[in-house]
DNA sequence: CTGCACTCTTGACCAAGATCAAGCTTGGCG
DNA sequence: CGCCAAGCTTGATCTTGGTCAAGAGTGCAG
């Protein structure tokens, strides 16, 4: 039996085919790119998104493990997220780490680097992924001329940080279940929004990666999936996930302390 | 006796008195504002901070209890806090409030508005406060035409999303003193940097905002309060402070597992 | 000055989730 | 094919911080 995998693509969103060799030779172009309503490019005219093609210069491959840029790492350019799937991870001085976000098609990453010329988290793929190059030197010069293109970046970094707030929120105020329902609705909303089934999906990354990011033990994800299938509320297959029961997810999320 | 309160404000940064009356009529003058070095304005050639006076227009004031701007409220404008003392915060649903942050002198508010044109958070003013009104769509224009102000507002927006990024660190997988020496570290600091006393401060939020900021019921702060006082890290008053041991703080933060 | 509301402290008890431990599943590789 | 490592599940027990409750300190309004 073969479940469709989390980043199948749909056939609405189908992209060539692309040689893996000399990647970093290949120009992207937003103005073809099918992720144009979800990335950099939303709501751009066809002469804006042009000359984003002229500073959006190459893709870059990163295999599953590997980093895309590390904390200390000076900041040079921002990336969106092609294809495959990334999480971003930050560390105290004692080694203790709590990951920040999972990112997927469509999301940029490396916004942290900005305020001090250095990255300050890890961005790791969870998946062979791709991301386009984004040099942010002449991403400024643009947003100087294109005020569509310097709004779209500011409204990006914006809900940036209205993200974080709802993962204080979760963090500050949530029990373990509410948690794990809010992020599966989290997930299964953002899949939709590329086309995929909010039923059906699978996990690019470990019980433990989802703990550290609810601010949960692995032991306490895993005994809560185990309990959102008793109620038959999920069908869970390690890392193969079935929502059986959508309104019950939202239910805990909304209306917690019932 | 007298403790000094946490915003007196030094002599080095005395300001004029600013008659209360008709405030919204005063002219903000960032070229002559001594928080110039910790607000907008850093970094700014005199020519571009002369531009920068034309674009802050107006102060406002909020008194103690008032919000500065709600949740839903429609955004039009950051806010440069000049005077006194924020915090914001954050609701879901079914009632359950988080703190996502306390802001002081020469700090941003206001961001969050940026992606929805909306507001997502509340700013509830701590103490009887004046901030400098930002008009959003001037400043965007006018990072357009300077870019070292453009620089300068992304490193602020990048630097707000680099602080959450540690508060989930530390509401993710810090246990209760480690919060509050983090905490505690952060406001001295912050407090330092504007010239005040790192020894001697007065909180200006009650147990409760401390608690919902790091994750825990008032009693588990209050608790931690004597706890710390107990070991003589902290002498504590109601809302006193008087940090005696800041190496033992320092040590609890950073090799908390021992 | 007195009283009330708000905030803070402290104690006793409880429960959610962490920790420790054992065993199971899955997939890659010799 | 069988082995091993990584990841996952589940049980037993423990700990941290939450909950409930009582009372003390502080400051403002009458």
């Amino acid at each position: 039996m073969t479940m469709p995998a989390l980043h199948e693509v749909p056939s609405t969103m189908k992209v060539s085919a692309i040689p893996l060799v000399k990647i970093e030779s290949l120009k992207a172009a937003c103005s073809n790119c099918n992720l144009r309503e979800l990335c950099l490019p939303v709501g751009l005219s066809i002469s804006d998104l042009e000359q984003l093609d002229k500073l959006v210069g190459t893709r870059r491959q990163v295999l599953r493990g590997n980093a895309l840029f590390r904390s200390g790492d000076s900041f040079h350019a921002l990336y969106a997220v092609r294809t495959g799937f990334f999480k971003t991870r930050v560390s105290s001085e004692d080694g203790r780490d709590q990951v920040t976000g999972f990112q997927m098609a469509g999301e940029l990453l490396g916004l942290d680097g900005i305020s001090t010329d250095r990255h300050s988290c890890d961005a790791v793929a969870l998946e062979d992924s791709q991301v386009c190059v984004i040099p942010y030197e002449q991403l400024e010069s643009l947003t100087r001329e294109f005020s569509e293109l310097q709004r779209q970046f500011h409204k990006i970094m914006s809900r940036e940080i209205v993200r974080d707030h709802g993962v204080m929120l979760l963090l500050g105020s949530m029990r373990a279940e509410e948690r794990l329902a809010a992020f599966l609705l989290n997930l299964t909303q953002r899949l939709q929004a590329r086309g995929f089934s909010a039923a059906a999906l699978v996990l690019r990354m470990t019980r433990e990666e989802i703990g550290s990011y609810l601010g949960l033990k692995l032991e306490t994800v895993s005994r809560t999936f185990s309990k959102f299938q008793d109620d038959g509320i999920l069908e869970v297959k390690q890392r193969h996930l079935r929502v059986l029961d959508l309104p019950s997810l939202q239910r805990l999320v909304n209306n917690s302390n019932c």
